[in-house]
DNA sequence: TCTCCATTGTAGCGGTTGCTACAGAATAGC
DNA sequence: GCTATTCTGTAGCAACCGCTACAATGGAGA
């Protein structure tokens, strides 16, 4: 039917590349079009508004960031919650998870402020991430499960929050300490 | 000298009260000065321009945060840490640190994308939080507890951010699962 | 009363934001 | 080739941003 110059998937990919580089604050629809190598006018062809644009190319994130979650950690592998962590660290240390964990802070700062469509888009990844963590560990007790997932999630979002504040020595002491707090759960 | 009309200290304390109120996203110089009950040109009379104007806010709004944390644990209280936990969650639910938790996850994401002011100012306040949880924190080993006192802070950071994720329920499960975790450090 | 200077209002600057009207170019199906 | 539809460039809208020029106000000291 129709053939379009540049593919529409593509263009979500560069929109996330850029935004991943970028970040949130510096990617107005002229910011973003320059970075994909279009005009801010073709952005509003492809996409009904910014808002919607925003939560396909977050979305598209999402999906990303799942394939190199389990790229990382195969589905079938199980861990004790201390070696989970641990691996997390790792992994968020690199350029992957890095990049992507810093536009995530911005993410969740702008959905506490319940400007959309980030609330809807970081529940999305919020529970996703929340339930990988959760099918990557190995516990007997599946409630105990679900906490201790949370803990672990929200050590690795405020661990990148801190990550500014006292050249990131807060936050690296805290992966550690709860690494050593961990280490006790019953195998 | 000179008699203000509008005492310049209540006029930061005025400012701070809307940044509370509907954060820094919807913080112009004219949403501001209406808040405040001027006119943009006045508070850049007052401050020599936004960065210098919201650098003082977010200072007052530090030493805010100091005084309330003082009134709520005093200074020569010393909290094992699992009761510590405990007590920073109940006074982070009610309104005096409720709102400033929203206000911090916006000044920490905007330090991580090096957005001026931010990254000196939340340096600075994250650095205050930190010293205050170490010194409420009763724990024989010092460098343990420093240790300790990073992970706390994390995890109240990273449950701001996560609050409004799955309704809260990813947050308090991690504070509660951190609480679970403290309780077997020796007293 | 007069002068001086801190304070304030009015108006507007240049720039960016998200978004749109309109026309032209390209490309299909016939 | 013709036409209909899809695509894209140009130009600009109204609203907002941080900030400033300029003039008026008003109170205090002389």
């Amino acid at each position: 039917m129709t053939k379009n110059r540049i593919n529409r998937d593509e263009l979500v990919q560069r929109l996330g590349e850029h935004l991943l580089e970028t970040g949130l604050a510096r990617s107005s629809l002229r910011q973003l079009a320059q970075a994909a190598g279009t005009s801010d006018r073709m952005l509003l062809y492809y996409f009904p508004d910014k808002e919607a644009l925003m939560e396909q190319v977050l979305t598209h994130l999402g999906h990303q960031l799942a394939i190199a979650l389990d790229a990382a950690i195969p589905p079938q592998e199980r861990l004790h919650p201390a070696r989970l962590v641990e691996r997390i660290v790792g992994i968020a240390a690199g350029p992957v998870l890095g990049r992507y964990m810093r536009v995530w802070t911005e993410v969740s700062a702008a959905a506490g402020e319940g400007l959309a469509p980030f609330p809807a888009t970081a529940d999305r990844i919020g529970t996703l991430f929340h339930a990988w963590i959760e099918s990557r560990m190995q516990m007997p007790d599946p409630a105990r499960a679900t906490a201790v997932a949370s803990l672990i999630l929200t050590v690795v979002d405020g661990a990148a929050l801190l990550q500014p504040i006292a050249q990131g020595q807060i936050a690296s002491q805290a992966c550690a300490e709860l690494v050593r707090l961990l280490e006790d759960i019953a195998h």
